[in-house]
DNA sequence: AACATGTGTTCATTATATAGAACAGTTGGT
DNA sequence: ACCAACTGTTCTATATAATGAACACATGTT
């Protein structure tokens, strides 16, 4: 039975972690006082919806998300692989790459990304799982010490709660991720 | 462009209207001042987190329920739209396209489709929603009755548990879809 | 070592959200 | 007709959330 303090301390937390800022600087950004934050974080606050809403917009998430219950392998699956499903009234081939569980928060990005230095994740909140199927280009994704070159139609997903890289390899590289929060 | 008033208000508003409780039920229950209440829904006010958790418990709804966004009918979301979360480091930009409720079952597939006649599908479970992001080709996605054409890196989304299609425009069309079993 | 800049915390004051009373308008019963 | 019980609104007193300063501590610089 969680109280409204614990509740939004703890999600505060999570998402204040998961977007690798400190209180100050979300404090700022939010413009909020950092004492506020600070206390809301204690779990000794009852915040207004103004001061959540600052907060999730600094945190660049919807605000409902920032309300949402708190919720190893690496798979890849290469275009033509995987058990299609075909219709037999046209020439449709779906191919289930992943059967979600339930009780599953997930978010889905389009990713654009140029070659240069790759982007670094740092690890999200536990039990997170990224899906990345590859639109366009090529691109090294996955976890930060096995990465896996993506062509156009690859599928991959590994655990998004390690370190974990998405670099473009070519120019024009376009992804679609899917970060899966399991609870 | 809405505000954490007008969000609030219209939210309360729709989930008592659902839950058929007056104002002054609704205050009763959850033992907050009808005035406040009043004030609430009248768009001018800045509740505070255990107001607006005592009116989610009066409600009989998880406290996020009640500030969930309306799952609008069609989602279409272009290239090029959508805000971006840049990364400083690299040329990396991610677009959320959907931020996704929790206890939600969510399958990926991918679409491989060749003109021809239209894939229709027959309704999902209730509160299934749909999300295609098409990788390449050319396709009429969405409603049997308002589908709409989606080029490389379009998004979509609209509802899966009424009739809905999808016809490849162009040989080699792939796409990858998300069925999002809410609830 | 002394300093500057960061962190997160605790404490004053001020701004404001809440509650409850008083209000006018409706409905239904006697 | 009155009366009672309801509706949602507008008021004011009070409780309290938000603020910014002062605080102790950590880190990195000259």
């Amino acid at each position: 039975m969680t109280t409204p303090q614990e509740f939004i301390a703890s999600a505060l937390a999570r998402e204040r972690n998961r977007a690798g800022l400190t209180i100050s600087e979300l404090a700022r950004k939010a413009a909020v006082g950092k004492s506020t934050l600070s206390q809301l974080e204690a779990g000794s606050g009852n915040p207004s919806l103004e001061t959540l809403w600052s907060l999730a917009t600094a945190l660049g998430i919807p605000f409902w998300r920032l309300v949402e219950p708190v919720t190893d392998a690496v798979t890849v699956i290469r275009v033509g692989e995987g058990r299609g499903i075909e219709a037999a009234e046209s020439k449709y081939i779906g191919t289930l790459l992943s059967a979600g569980p339930k009780s599953a928060c997930r978010d889905i990005y389009r990713i654009s990304a140029e070659p240069g230095p790759p982007r670094k994740s740092t690890p999200h909140a536990a039990g997170t799982v990224e899906h990345v199927i590859l639109i366009a280009g090529r691109a090294l994704v996955g976890p930060i010490d096995s990465p896996t070159t993506l062509n156009p139609g690859d599928y991959m997903s590994y655990r998004g709660d390690a370190p974990h890289i998405f670099e473009a390899l070519e120019t024009g590289t376009i992804a679609t991720l899917i970060s899966e929060s399991l609870l």
